[in-house]
DNA sequence: GCCTAAAACTTCAGGCTTGAAATAACAGGT
DNA sequence: ACCTGTTATTTCAAGCCTGAAGTTTTAGGC
């Protein structure tokens, strides 16, 4: 019980390598989506004034020029209602989006990208484009769709605990 | 073979589709890596009563008999040095790590676990190796050795914006 | 119309995270 | 011994994030 040792090397002879190496994937991974995460959010931070979140937000409000409700921006980032409603807070005591009734629903909120917001975002855009292709560039073109293939299919369906309940 | 590249004559026509992919791979990554990161950080919280960072800690410390430094600690998980006073002031707290003055430097700080650190690591240990194991189940043991191998390739060396200055 | 359950948000406490500023101790030169 | 600059660490403000609890409004059943 103190060292995470392979216990049964009897019938489980192949299954603890891949367990490990599954392991080692995730490290990897987590490894580099923090490496690239920071410096995107170091240079969004020095250089536009503003952060991951917050560009999330305006991300999400660019293709939707009707704007959305609050439960479905943070159902789309994948976030808490509560953490939606503070940066949208912030963002629109910034002037880049607007809070707007709901016809018919007076418990609802609409939040609409402004002009300046709209601006904002299309500037950051660009930038971003540009750097996350710089910082992958290490990945070839022919490496891109498979790498993509693989990701899509972690963190997807039922890999419940149970199998299925 | 599934996207019919033309030959890319001129110099653009063929950079913005790339970029694009590279973003859309980028996009993928962060999707995976944190439905992942939600699903630990849920059990983590509901079964074993803590944290990602608390987990990690204690992970860098586990293997580390002697302990650490608290900026060999920071370095090491990569956060910065305010950070770890916190986490480790919590940990303390909870009585699986203790501080130690250092000898010869009455600036630093050894943090070691306890025991009671020690064997609250190992029952976590293996736990989240068999919890990764199974939120990657759907990686197959052939292709974890390539995976790994390209995810290895990013956010490590100079993709700087500055081509080397 | 009234009651109850559910839905859309907000508020809050607690924790994580950073970068900047503050403290304390060391190291080297003079 | 005294400065000066550097290193190790803590403190702090601000923001992000979650889950739980609270408020207001809606919807359905009676």
């Amino acid at each position: 019980m103190s060292a995470p040792e392979p216990r049964t090397p009897d019938r489980a002879e192949e299954a603890a390598p891949v367990s490990k190496q599954r392991l080692r994937l995730w490290l990897r991974m987590l490894e580099a989506t923090r490496a690239i995460e920071a410096r995107l959010r170091d240079e969004l931070r020095t250089e536009h004034d503003s952060t991951l979140p917050r560009f999330d937000v305006l991300a999400a409000l660019y293709r939707r020029p009707d704007g959305l409700r609050m439960s479905e921006l943070s159902a789309m980032l994948k976030v808490s209602n509560g953490n939606v409603t503070g940066i949208v807070e912030r963002l629109a005591g910034e002037g880049y989006l607007e809070r707007l009734p709901v016809e018919g629903d007076r418990r609802a909120m609409r939040v609409r990208l402004t002009e300046a917001g709209r601006a904002r975002f299309a500037g950051m855009a660009a930038w971003h484009e540009a750097r996350v292709d710089d910082l992958l560039g290490n990945i070839d073109a022919e490496e891109l769709d498979p790498a993509i293939a693989l990701l899509a299919r972690i963190g997807r369906d039922g890999n419940d605990r149970d199998g299925g309940a």
